[in-house]
DNA sequence: GCCAACTGTGAACGATGTGCGCAATAAAAT
DNA sequence: ATTTTATTGCGCACATCGTTCACAGTTGGC
């Protein structure tokens, strides 16, 4: 039954036995570390073990499944910044929270692989939600008109992050740069073109081959995002 | 080298040998089926095999990859509604466009754990990107500006989604809904509110206890759509 | 000093994705 | 009509994976 708890409640070592030879923290650094250099599919117990010198079966007396080794894994990198104290300006604190969390994402690939279904409430991760949780602090806004803004903001930044992950690795898979990411799917890419079905679509493709889209994704979130805040800002005033 | 072509610019059978027992819309609604039921863990290749009365490796003369099944999944939950004509109206358009996708990836779960770094340009696929793409028609904006749009609205739709399954989740992990999800963690979730070192985050989920919560993901997403439609509505008129 | 709790590990199990070669088949070439 | 050739289904096999279990060694509390 104590084993059936969740990991951030179970304590880190044990209060009889011989001190362990590892740490949880080197277990998630080998496996970050992984993960960064060979994608998450590299995170395997055995290569999390051979990282550590031990023996594969050796990680079960620090995580009991696999799934744990994912969580803190998210949790780490959640806590390679620390939240800062609240400005009093909501909107430069939102703007942190979201270049912090889109910074993050785009260093480690693999959490938006890892993240989608399994929440987890690691110390960091808590530190976060406590930020963006009094970001309003000093405005007369409900629960719920917050978790509403809340929603927004981290809905725009998760969603608009997978987007550019997505491009990513288009890139990575066809070896070229988003303009030419159509053409290089081949035969198939030039038919979508020269079919003539998808005419707004072509147009679109063929107008956004211009020379700026390296840093197209980034502007765009920034202007997303700013707009995004607006819509908030409408909110409060009213 | 016509092997590691995208799979929809390969032909669906042989030109030469015999006729193929299988289709890849079986393949494809076999393994929708499974992951609909039991997970996307589900759909392994041999548990599809067995769906079709096949051989496992009999799969492979249908697919060259497991992850191009998954491209047929994903494409086939695409094609479950097709796109309508353009109404005229933009708003209208998007808040369709929206719903639609909210929904698809609502009835099938696994989506979100399948699309990260997966994108594929299916049928389906296509013709709601089509869609998407004209949504502007006849109004005055470049390539860049219809993409910003379209940007913000898919990125709030997917990460609102994330969320949502998120949520879901974690109901179904527990076996409670979301309003006692921290206290069925436990001890842990006790002592994050009593420990008192998070006061704002325990506000709020104190505060969010209230009785509307089967349905305020779902209002909370109509509410955040419409306001990122007020953000491109402002960018339209200026 | 004893006992109970805890640690690391080797062996093992079931399951997974996938490559290879072979027999059967159907269309194209003769 | 017969041969050739591409293509299909499948049995076998392999490497790898997550995870269980029993066991020997190690520590701290009594």
């Amino acid at each position: 039954m104590s084993s059936e708890q969740v990991i951030w409640a179970r304590p880190t070592r044990g209060a009889r036995g011989p001190q362990p030879t590892h740490t949880r923290e080197d277990l998630t650094a080998a496996a970050v570390r992984l993960a960064d250099a060979e994608g998450i599919d590299a995170v395997t117990i055995r290569r999390v073990a051979a990282e550590l010198g031990a023996a594969p079966t050796a990680l079960y007396r620090y995580v009991s499944r696999k799934d744990e080794l994912f969580e803190l894994m998210m949790d780490a990198v959640a806590g390679e910044a620390d939240p800062p104290e609240h400005s009093g300006d909501w909107r430069a604190d939102l703007r942190l929270l979201a270049e912090h969390h889109r910074a993050t994402a785009l260093r480690h690939p693999w959490l938006a692989q890892v993240a989608p279904g399994r929440a987890t409430l690691g110390p960091n991760t808590l530190r976060w939600l406590e930020f963006s949780s009094g970001v309003f602090d000093g405005h007369p806004l409900s629960a719920d008109e917050i978790l509403l803004n809340l929603d927004m903001v981290t809905a725009f930044i998760g969603g608009h992050v997978l987007q550019e992950l997505g491009e990513v690795d288009i890139a990575r898979r066809t070896g070229v740069d988003h303009e030419r990411w159509l053409a290089a799917q081949g035969a198939y890419g030039e038919s979508i073109i020269t079919g003539g079905e998808y005419p707004f679509l072509t147009r679109i493709m063929i107008e956004a081959q211009a020379p700026h889209a390296h840093d197209r994704l980034e502007r765009n979130f920034r202007l997303g995002l700013e707009r995004i805040l607006d819509g908030i800002a409408t909110g409060l005033t009213s």
